[in-house]
DNA sequence: CATCGATGTTGAG
DNA sequence: TCAACCTCGATGG
């Protein structure tokens, strides 16, 4: 699921697709008809993305929440203006036109996470693209408009050009202004939402006082927005602390260091929609992990292979009902 | 075709 | 601690 860059990624898209725009909504699933029905026919007057939540807001002070939680993911479809902030991984997006033709053939996109057109859990997109006529010439005006809805969409939003469609959400729900603060003020800092150093001296002074070990802080949103099984498995191994030491226990300046690294892995990963955490790769290698998401970690999802620093065999272990992966000699 | 598992959270016991 | 939620790609027969 995605992680909090993904969230930031959606988030730039509804900026630049759906704000200011009317749409109309509608739950073809049937399980958000009442919250449809009072957004269909507003404009979205603004978009936040804060940890791995996003709200989005429409005229007379009413919010929609939605919390993509571990299945769910955004659909977008016809035409989709690339917010330039986010250009695809290869690179190419920045280099064609702002009509949303960046967009490599989706179905070719094995990367998944990478698509711009299918943001939230890994999966091949179904979407029909509609692709601008000055871009490719391969316009698809045979596609149907509005697409056909395909499998389970909680809710879609359609404006004259762009289709959106949520499926499988932890939470989809409107808020009042009142709700949105008060939800946000429960979570940790987010280096993308927060002042960074103000968000260092919040996640260093709370990590520093619990008990909890590091591995569940990392993962806990109310310490910090954001961090999910990969960043949080990826972040402890590059800073080489165990995952089992006690928060208060951690030095503090491994505490800042792991802050500071989250700001720099969250920008990449928002830039290039992939979770990159391995740096000073050679070019090669870079392009092998780039393509092949086998290639992308130090330790997550390596169980039994050798760790890419001492060659020790990656250990897993289940925590609070998640697999936490660590190299047991670089972490010891 | 059936089953498993996943980048997550909540709430019951 | 654990099941439930929810969806669908990957995996194995």
């Amino acid at each position: 699921m995605p992680e909090g860059h993904s969230v930031h990624r959606i988030a730039r898209q509804f900026d630049r697709n759906f704000v200011g725009r009317a749409a109309l909504a509608s739950s073809p699933q049937g399980r958000f008809v009442e919250g449809a029905e009072i957004l269909s026919g507003r404009a979205a007057t603004s978009v936040r993305a804060v940890g791995k939540q996003m709200f989005l807001e429409f005229d007379d002070d009413l919010w929609l929440r939605v919390h993509l939680g571990m299945y769910g993911a955004w659909d977008f479809a016809g035409e989709i203006l690339v917010d330039p902030t986010i250009a695809s991984a290869n690179g190419r997006m920045g280099q064609t036109n702002q009509r949303g033709t960046d967009l490599d053939d989706p179905i070719l996109d094995s990367a998944g996470e990478n698509s711009l057109t299918s943001i939230g859990a890994p999966r091949r997109t179904r979407v029909h693209v509609r692709m601008s006529e000055q871009t490719t010439g391969l316009a698809d005006e045979g596609d149907e408009w509005p697409p056909p809805v395909v499998g389970q969409v909680r809710l879609r939003l359609l404006t004259d050009v762009t289709c959106a469609d949520l499926r499988g959400p932890t939470a989809c729900e409107l808020q009042t202004p009142d709700e949105v603060a008060a939800t946000i003020a429960k979570l940790g800092p987010d280096p993308l939402v927060d002042d960074v150093a103000e968000g260092e001296e919040r996640f260093t002074s709370v990590v520093r006082r619990k008990p909890t070990s590091i591995g569940l802080l990392l993962m806990d949103q109310n310490v910090v927005s954001g961090i999910g099984n990969v960043y949080r498995a990826e972040l402890l191994f590059r800073a080489r602390q165990n995952p089992h030491t006690p928060g208060r226990d951690v030095p503090e300046e491994v505490v800042r260091d792991i802050w500071r690294d989250w700001v720099r892995l969250l920008a990449i990963g928002v830039e290039t929609g992939q979770m990159m955490t391995m740096d000073d790769l050679d070019p090669e290698a870079y392009r092998a992990a780039m393509a092949s998401r086998d290639d992308r970690h130090w330790v997550y999802h390596r169980a039994g292979l050798p760790c890419r620093v001492c060659g020790t065999a990656i250990v897993v272990e289940e925590a609070a009902g998640r697999k936490l992966y660590w190299c047991p000699r670089c972490q010891a």
